[in-house]
DNA sequence: ATTTATATCTTTTTT
DNA sequence: AGATATAAAT
């Protein structure tokens, strides 16, 4: 069993994994069989008697974990459920739910999300009577985020000159008092952001000694994947836990760090040296996944970067095909391509959807390519986005579920005090604030007794609220997650209230909940999960940021996301689309972090995702704000070696484009839409677009379907007006962009 | 308190 | 264009 897997290993590999004991780092190069080396290393220490629950592997996604986990059950069986395996804030939530009461919480804490920590500042910056013109909550949030994950607490920041001198050249010298009182609020809530869970711990670890002894004891070996992503808070979590043994591994490639907006610190490899002088380093330097083109191509990019540890990354692959280069006229015509290449290449060389993956720089890309598959009936799914748990409808639930478990949870309060509607303003909530705030009491200490606090006229509803969470913290005590969460579904209005809503919209925002309530029930069934209490579900959700498609069973789709959410998968066929200066590299990373460098080891990422063919595309106009916007070339495409390059000079096809640009339909009377072609060029009429878009369906969700009539091309300015048949009884209201072509 | 009209801002990536 | 904040109307 052993020798079967050391056997497909190279030296540098080989060495990786059976270098169990002390401190070691691997450098491991784009497409150099990491993974595999992690899998085998951890599956050789089980095979060799270490209990599972002794190791502790750090990922930086949920994904990441999965898939190692299986891997390794793979090798070594049903022993890899119980290694201590997932990302370091699912892990240390973990830890602190079970630890929660020596720092001031408890274990039914909640994890605010990001819209949550927003909201939050956004009610202090009222409270303390400052603007948020100039407070801008982002940057507020951004700042307290890195204060965090640098380990700096609320005192020091205030301590620190320099952070006042920076926040009054920045004009806002408040900084210090927010984030006390963000800290002071979150606390309060009895809640935790991102941030915390780690800040958190590292406070666990050193205000509790025999909290940590007890982890240093119960974890002999310790990984972290993707360490060049790792923070300063994240980074001294580690280096405790490994304290005692010795035994931390941890790997990465320099070349892909790619998260320092987040706070990562390249830092940390450098220091990791110093931390530990009997450090043994490897390499892994030759790829198997890509061919000699994209290899060096990759390699050509990266060497513009002047930070870097020098690395040779090579392969003994064939050369394969040149980098085809797609210029299109317009990002709708991107799409289509894309879709066209994808289609052809599909059938020239019988390939499956899951053999292609399209990059983007930026979520909002996605929309002309999802279009233009659609259109040729080729399946795609996206990964990242809105995340089923940031939908309305998912959050409302939530926040109920939420609040059950934690009444203190101030923004799940003010998310359903008034959902469905109870007759509760922002007036009364205020009110509610307030009042807390004057008698040093939480939230619900108010809501539940509101006659007292606030007279008998705001009472009632509140009141009527109050004995509906009990009912339901009643149900919580009894009843599994599943049954309190579709109790509470039904019993507070959210289901009906959906269900009565038969628009396109409402339907899928019924289904979703429906959806909801099925993972909760598979939670609950699922015999890995001890505790199958409402809180340990949410505690488990939290974290997740996508509801990954495990129940989708077509999984021969072409697969679309971001370039940081591609990190670590390969694809056979990879398109890099929108390289156009500004998108990519990004004007914010250039203007406001000045850090073209984080830009291109991006790219680098995206080019080694690919294993036979690389596509980059870019177009000439785009639109952004609704207007039509010129774009130049990526400076990134000149920093390719022609040599590896083909320019594709396929033109673009006028239906394309008037597919794609039907636009701002603006409905006037309930009968009547207009619609507003616009044509990229001149090279158009308006009678030659209205005579391509004559017959189009139109889709609407207030109103279902029509058809288009009549078109009337007299309009200038390329624009033509389009009347179609009214389908549907509901009131003709204003979410335009609801309105879509949806065949031609 | 709630709905509807109008104005303003957005401008990245993710746990 | 689309989301969100603010003002005005109901």
């Amino acid at each position: 069993m052993e020798l079967e897997y050391l056997e497909g290993l190279n030296e540098p590999q080989r060495e990786a994994v059976l270098q169990t004991e002390g401190p070691l780092m691997i450098i491991a190069g784009a497409g150099s069989g990491k993974t595999r080396v992690l899998t085998y290393r951890i599956s050789h220490l089980i095979n060799h008697g270490i209990d599972p629950f002794a190791i502790l592997a750090l990922t930086f996604t949920n994904k990441a974990a999965a898939e190692m986990r299986q891997r390794i059950e793979k090798v070594v069986g049903s022993e890899a459920r119980s290694i201590w395996m997932g990302t370091f804030h699912s892990i240390f939530a973990r830890i602190l739910r079970i630890e929660a009461h020596r720092i001031g919480y408890t274990r039914d804490f909640s994890i605010y999300d990001t819209e949550d920590s927003k909201s939050l500042i956004r009610t202090l910056l009222k409270e303390m009577n400052l603007d948020d013109k100039t407070y801008r909550v982002g940057t507020v949030l951004h700042r307290i985020s890195s204060a965090k994950n640098g380990l700096i607490s609320v005192n020091e920041y205030q301590r620190n000159e320099l952070f006042r001198a920076e926040d009054e050249g920045n004009r806002i010298p408040e900084m210090g008092r927010l984030y006390r009182a963000y800290q002071d609020r979150l606390l309060k809530a009895n809640a935790m952001d991102f941030d915390d869970l780690l800040f958190n711990t590292n406070v666990l670890f050193r205000d509790h000694i025999d909290v940590l002894n007890k982890y240093q004891q119960k974890f002999r070996y310790v990984m972290v994947d993707e360490f060049q992503d790792t923070n300063v808070s994240q980074y001294v979590i580690t280096r405790k836990l490994a304290a005692v043994h010795q035994n931390i591994c941890v790997v990465g490639d320099d070349a892909q760090s790619i998260y320092a907006f987040r706070g990562a610190n390249i830092q940390n490899i450098l220091n990791f040296e110093k931390d530990y002088p009997d450090l043994k380093i490897i390499k892994l330097e030759q790829n198997y996944r890509s061919t000699k083109t994209i290899v060096q191509a990759a390699n050509s990019v990266i060497n513009k970067n002047k930070a870097q540890l020098r690395k040779a990354v090579w392969t003994e692959n064939e050369d394969g095909s040149l980098i085809d280069l797609v210029k299109a006229g317009s990002d709708n015509e991107e799409g289509v391509l894309i879709a066209n290449s994808i289609f052809e290449e599909k059938m020239q060389h019988s390939l499956r959807n899951s053999d292609f993956a399209i990059l983007y720089r930026t979520n909002a890309q996605s929309r002309a390519f999802e279009e233009a598959l659609r259109r040729k009936n080729i399946k795609y799914r996206i990964i990242g986005g809105l995340s089923f748990y940031q939908r309305k409808e998912i959050k409302d639930l939530v926040a109920y579920l939420r609040f059950t478990t934690n009444q203190n949870d101030e923004e799940a309060l003010k998310r359903i005090i008034n959902l469905p509607k109870r007759g509760i303003g922002e007036g009364t909530i205020a009110k509610i604030i307030v009042a807390a705030g004057e008698a040093g009491l939480g939230l619900w200490d108010v809501v539940s007794n509101s006659v007292s606090f606030l007279g008998a006229r705001l009472a009632g509803p509140i009141d009527t609220f109050a004995t509906l969470i009990k009912s339901f913290r009643y149900t919580a005590e009894q009843k599994d997650a599943y049954e309190t969460a579709a109790h509470i579904a039904k019993t507070s209005g959210l289901l009906k209230e959906l269900h009565e809503d038969k628009t396109v919209e409402g339907l899928a925002r019924f289904e979703n909940v429906q959806a909801l309530l099925n993972a909760i029930k598979e939670f609950v069934d699922n015999p890995q999960n001890e505790d199958k209490s409402l809180s340990a579900f949410l505690q488990s959700v939290s974290l997740l940021t996508s509801a990954e498609d495990d129940k989708d069973t077509d999984r021969d789709k072409v697969t679309m996301m971001t370039i940081h959410a591609a990190k670590g998968l390969e694809f056979k066929y990879v398109y890099i689309v929108g390289l156009e200066e500004d998108l990519f590299p990004s004007q914010m990373m250039l203007t406001s972090r000045a850090d073209l460098e984080e830009e291109r080891r991006l790219f680098y990422v995206a080019i080694t995702r690919a294993e036979k063919k690389l596509t980059l595309s870019y177009a000439e106009t785009r639109y952004q704000y609704g207007r039509l916007k010129n774009c130049e070339p990526s400076r990134f495409l000149k920093e390719i070696d022609n040599d590896y390059l083909r320019t594709n000079h396929s033109l673009s096809n006028r239906e394309a484009y008037v597919n794609s640009f039907v636009r701002n339909l603006t409905p006037r009377k309930p009968e009547q839409i207009n619609a507003t072609i616009h044509t990229p060029s001149s090279d158009f009429t308006p009678s030659d677009t209205s005579r391509l878009a004559e017959g189009m369906k139109v889709e609407h969700a207030k109103f279902g379907f029509g058809t288009v009539k009549e078109i009337d091309a007299s309009a200038h300015d390329r624009k033509a007006r389009i009347f179609f048949d009214k389908a549907g009884e509901k009131t003709l209201l204003l979410s335009f962009a609801k309105l879509r072509i949806v065949e031609s």
